[in-house]
DNA sequence: CCTCTATGGCGAA
DNA sequence: TCGCCCTAGAGGC
């Protein structure tokens, strides 16, 4: 379930639950056991996200001889993949393939099916996160570093919104909704994009994905468009939020009726409405 | 039991 | 562009 929103969530649910307790690292499946036993023996420090990429601090616990209360040079990066999830059970057995198992006396937050779960040093981080594009997520975010990535490129701008060196956070959701949000022509190269229009993206990115953050989930309907506000019935997908085009292929356009349309570009399918989305 | 799918990204060809 | 990695849940037989 993670696109940026995610794992940014999960950043400030970790330090919610765990700065200043006393954190047990371990890895129950067994593919992370070495440096879960290393972590083990520090002290939780804090997590933070950039893009879809989370980063766990840990230091030397307090009173250790040359030891920092507030520096970690241990970092636990993680990434979620396609399939991966991190998720907070009440202290009980690990269930399923756990890969990386952090628990203090109450509760455990259990990895499964991570595509990156390793630990790095801080300037292995710095140099992670500097491949990354601006993260809307992000109050230092530069929009026009990825303005100027798009405006040199012949791709569609479909697809420079999943490149993450474009912007960073962004999956196949986002991208299919801030699109139709703002009815740009996914097909559109970003060489032609308007600049007006990239401005319009960004800063309806930084309302949406805040917003997704605070209720976990992704919902991009408008107030008028709402199952309340059209008289439709509610929504019913794995993935729980309200949409406009994601995964509504065949099914008619809340705002003009047309077929949702879709269509495999760079192996991910996209969504659109062909009618609402002309703008370049 | 099987197959398919998934909000991602990498490397081989 | 394709195959592959990771895992879980849904649906078919």
């Amino acid at each position: 379930m993670p696109e940026g929103h995610t794992l940014h969530r999960l950043a400030a649910d970790l330090n919610a639950i765990f700065t200043g307790t006393d954190v047990r690292a371990s890895s129950p499946q067994g593919r992370f056991a070495d440096s879960a036993a290393l972590i083990d023996a520090l002290a939780y420090r804090t997590g933070h996200a950039h893009g879809k990429h989370l980063f766990v601090g840990f230091g030397p616990p307090a009173g250790t001889p040359g030891g920092d209360d507030f520096e970690s040079d241990h970092w636990v990066h993680i990434h979620l993949g396609l399939i991966g999830s991190l998720t907070f059970t009440p202290l009980a057995l690990p269930r399923g393939a756990v890969r990386l198992r952090l628990a203090n006396d109450d509760i455990a937050a259990d990895l499964r099916g991570p595509q990156v779960c390793q630990l790095v040093t801080t300037d292995e981080m710095v140099a992670r996160m500097a491949e990354l594009g601006p993260d809307p997520l992000r109050a230092d975010a530069d929009p026009e570093r990825g303005w100027r990535r798009v405006h040199a490129s012949s791709k569609p701008v479909a697809a420079l919104l999943m490149d993450q060196r474009v912007l960073s956070g962004v999956g196949n959701v986002y991208r299919a909704e801030v699109l139709f949000r703002n009815r740009i022509n996914p097909f559109r190269p970003g060489k032609l994009l308007n600049r007006r229009r990239w401005r319009e993206i960004w800063s309806d990115l930084l309302e949406l994905m805040p917003q997704g953050m605070r209720a976990n989930r992704i919902d991009t309907v408008r107030p008028e468009h709402t199952p309340e506000a059209m008289g439709r019935s509610q929504r019913v997908d794995d993935h729980g939020g309200e949409v406009y085009v994601y995964r509504r292929s065949g099914l008619p356009c809340h705002v003009c009726g047309s077929m949702i349309r879709t269509q495999v570009l760079e192996g991910r399918n996209l969504f659109w409405c062909g009618r609402c989305q002309r703008r370049g």
